[in-house]
DNA sequence: CCTACCGATCGGTAGG
DNA sequence: CCTACCGATCGGTAGG
């Protein structure tokens, strides 16, 4: 009996397509990995594919090149972030809700120390505007920020927030605080990172909260 | 007549001290240039060579591993540091002025983005526990962590600092302020990092300074 | 002509 | 400090 013949029914052989999403989900995690350790220029497409279980050209099969590889791993990041973020609170909180509740995914975010490892390695290769992860990077800041400005901007219509306050300066602050906290954490040099920021937010709300 | 011999007056040939001593601070400022860009990982002894204008192995003659050359850079990027920060101010301020002290420091930093581009670069890279770099970081962000608290120690003993301050977590958000405030100034996605940190001075105050 | 790979090797470069 | 090299590995591609 022939394998892997172009009819439609297959009782036996490789189920093609359930299996190729199987393999790059594989990959993208075992890359992931590595990228968080190593970041993208110390990680060898020879050793993702072994970390892999697949040869080099099984690897460039299913990415093309190195930086298609960054781009996916990123994508996934980004959706499970996004994914992990929505199950926390069923609907977005508002205003100076939403803050709070940023905090709370941060103190989620204390239990996946891989994925703050690959944020925060890639990041710091990506700031050279060279680099492959650069557009990611910069898309990234800008729609926390964006997600901060439409909280903030909100509170402010529910007379929540001083007409002075200064929301760009306060979003990139948030920000900022999130991206460094990591590091220190990462580096052992505080014990968590939600606290840190639950203080940030705090103080924000003694200055500009009405 | 032979050139650099070990006889102390030498009317001719190489002044070998004191050309030993500038050619390790040209290898260590083109090494500084090029580990900001591409990282310390993303740069070859053999690149620091050519753009220092010597052959591979003279540059190993200074610098016997890349390591040895990566502690050089990093070492002299904070004897600049601590250099430009004494020049602002001939006396450390205490307490809270030491905070207001820091906003200049950053502020005086934007006019050397090189620096900064350095530390954010090769932060990126050392929150693995074995690159070469992880104990220059933890050290440099402990010290950082150490002068705040003793300002804010100083602040409390002058009764201006409400005694339920959670000291540790403001001085930790202040270093993670300033580390993340620098990726977005070089990614373009931050104007500057001076005023964002005086934002979160500004707050720190209204929240517990007595 | 398709897919999902394989073993082998391309021209160059890495740190030392 | 140079020329001349090493063992190995880089990202990417060949034909089958």
């Amino acid at each position: 009996m022939p394998t892997g013949t172009s009819t439609t029914s297959r009782p036996s052989g490789r189920p093609r397509g359930a299996d190729t999403a199987a393999r790059r989900e594989d990959i993208l995690r075992v890359a992931a990995e590595l990228f968080s350790v190593d970041g993208y220029r110390g990680t060898s497409m020879s050793r993702v594919a072994k970390a892999a279980g697949i040869s080099h050209t099984g690897l460039v099969h299913h990415f093309p090149t190195k930086d298609d590889l960054l781009g996916a791993v990123m994508d996934r990041r980004d959706e499970l972030d996004t994914a992990r973020a929505f199950a926390d609170a069923g609907a977005r909180p508002t205003g100076w809700d939403y803050l709070h509740a940023m905090v709370q995914m941060v103190r989620n975010n204390e239990e996946h120390p891989g994925m703050v490892r690959l944020f925060t390695t890639v990041s710091g290769e990506a700031v050279d505007p060279e680099h492959p992860a650069n557009a990611w990077l910069r898309r990234h800041h800008e729609a926390t920020v964006r997600r901060l400005r439409n909280a903030f901007q909100q509170a402010a219509e529910a007379g929540q927030l001083a007409p002075d306050a200064p929301l760009d300066a306060m979003c990139r602050l948030i920000v900022a605080a999130m991206d460094g906290l990591q590091t220190q954490w990462l580096t052992g040099t505080a014990p968590g990172m939600a606290d840190e920021l639950a203080c940030l937010v705090e103080a924000f709300e003694a200055r500009w909260r009405r």
